[in-house]
DNA sequence: ATGAAAGCGCTAACAG
DNA sequence: CTGTTAGCGCTTTCAT
């Protein structure tokens, strides 16, 4: 310990630095500041132990590092993911994700809005739960600070970073009917949210595309957290039963295999499987469960691209990015044996 | 809009109501203005659409209203619930979560640490990796602001948060043997852990305290994300294979259950299983599989009540408290037939 | 490139 | 209880 001040300020930096407080700021800063200078003031903030406070510098620049992330759940291992992923890319430049959990809540959500306006976030990044909400329109619109939709069509105009799962669902189909599948099967979460619409939308896409009558093979969960049990058993009860099924995230994959075991059918020898969604349980699994892939890295790095992009040249028109679902072959699809 | 400055701040609100900055301020803050004082700064912050600056109100107050929290993993469902419930917890009174995941990695924790200090934390909770890295232990001595412990021990004097694991499995484990098993299995991670040390001491206590030998049946996944499949096959094609199973965690769950459909056992019928942590999968399996809880409110109760507690009175001892591992009884849990 | 000075928006200390 | 005043620690003019 040098110093017998509770806290050492730029003050006393520049003070031993000899150099004046605004040359100890920008040396600080690595803006303009002599090799001479800059090296003294470096010795200085070294041997004092230096941190610089954050508050006076957001108050002062108006930049606050900061960016807003409001995920719909943090549970959910697809947005802890993005967090992550969000966490290492901001680390990077200097940026610090804020998360907050929206919890399919619109109240909640309001509320995480106005908590980042609050704390001066320099922008936002949002996947809101429900995409029809006028009250988080409304709270968007009123945003003072740049926002950036992730997965979600908002009315209005927004960057966004958009998870092509029409085209993902769509090549997994096609996939499956390479291997002689036609009886394919959709379990997806019931609910009006883009990824729901764009998958049903591509799996369609994929028997029109081939010719084919889309068959009556798409099955809704009650809601996020439900299990699809009932509805993937009562699939299989069917007379011409699915031979491929393609599954919605780890919740449903879980429901899909009981469901499977629990009719006495064997994955993939009576049914082929491909979830939405990688994780170590499918990766896992015996056998291990084909996967459409979403690449969190990418995605982040788009997202955070666009926020800062967008901070420094607010009349940029809005974008929107694309990242592929890609598919990545395992053992829980093989070729189709029934009839 | 009835103003045309780019911002609001405390000054215009104190101007329309007619009073001073200083009363402004405490009407805001609700610390003794005066009923009519209050009234008007209130309805004149509202016509305006005033929202205090925080990065300001930061660095006058010397408090950021924000609490750090480094979780070791936030993809891992047990710390999810931990942030959520910390997120409800903080939010009720005026503060905020800032998550970092410290994703088992020395560095980035340490890093995580500075960033918390930079940022002027008042507080912090922690969950490290690893309870013995010296570089962590320095660097959590040097923290400026008061840290909790969450279910880890480390050296020297802290507040923490301990569940009590011990205690939870023996539980477990005599709960088991009330139904009949002897041959009762754990499985935990490698790694030491307090929460895999105290689990086996648990484990241990269990047949010490009814009278019997402690049985050669605890297998160690290789780390953390790994799966236990071998481990697991391993203990159940032993000669006398185990009646029942402890294990930790939803990913070794799935693995326990594969091992078991692969060995062509069923469960509950020739093996109880009893898993620790709750989660969808859990609840919603087929037989639903049995599990010790944590509450995670309570956990997040403590923690916050201890930060907060030790802000405002930073000379107090240190405190632990425990929180209970509480056993939920379902159907993958039935009395042993096998000898 | 550097120093001096101003002030970001707010709260706290003080006097009345 | 209220108004006045003084900064919190920093960045950013503005001169030089």
């Amino acid at each position: 310990m040098t110093s017998n001040k509770a806290k050492v300020d730029l003050r006393d930096v520049a003070r031993l630095a000899g150099v004046s407080l605004g040359s100890a700021s920008r040396a600080i800063n690595g803006a303009g500041a002599s090799q001479a200078v800059q090296q003294k003031v470096e010795q200085a903030a070294a041997q004092l132990g230096y941190r610089p406070n954050h508050a006076a510098q957001s108050l002062r620049s108006r930049l606050s590092r900061t960016l807003g992330c409001l995920l719909p759940d943090i549970a959910n291992p697809l947005y802890a993911q993005v967090f992550r992923a969000l966490e290492d890319e901001l680390l990077g430049v200097g940026y610090l994700p804020l998360l907050a959990n929206g919890a399919n809540d619109e109240d909640r959500e309001v509320r995480a809005l106005s908590m980042f306006t609050h704390r001066g976030m320099d922008g936002v990044i949002l996947a809101p739960g429900n995409e029809r909400s006028a009250r988080l329109a409304d709270a968007l619109k009123a945003l003072p600070m740049p926002a950036v939709i992730f997965d979600r069509e908002l009315p209005g105009q927004h960057d966004s970073v958009l998870i092509d799962h029409a085209a993902g669902v769509r090549g997994a189909v096609e996939r499956l009917m390479q291997f002689g599948h036609r009886r394919i099967a959709l379990a997806v979460w019931q609910g009006d949210t883009r990824p729901v619409r764009r998958r049903i939308q591509g799996y369609r896409a994929a028997f029109t595309g081939a010719g084919l009558a889309v068959p009556d093979l798409v099955v809704q969960a009650e809601n996020v957290t439900a299990s699809a049990f009932a509805e993937i058993s009562g699939l299989l009860a069917r007379p011409h039963s699915p031979t491929a099924l393609i599954v919605q995230g780890t919740h449903m994959l879980t429901s899909a295999l009981r469901a499977v075991a629990a009719r006495g059918l064997r994955m993939p020898e009576d049914i082929s499987i491909i979830a939405i969604g990688d994780t170590p349980f499918a990766r896992e699994h015996d056998p291990a469960v084909s996967v459409l892939t979403i690449d969190m890295q990418v995605a982040a790095r788009h997202l955070v691209s666009l926020v800062l992009s967008r901070i420094n040249e607010p009349s940029l028109p809005a974008r929107r990015e694309r990242v592929d679902l890609r598919y990545e072959h395992r053992g829980s699809v093989v070729g189709s044996s029934r009839r």
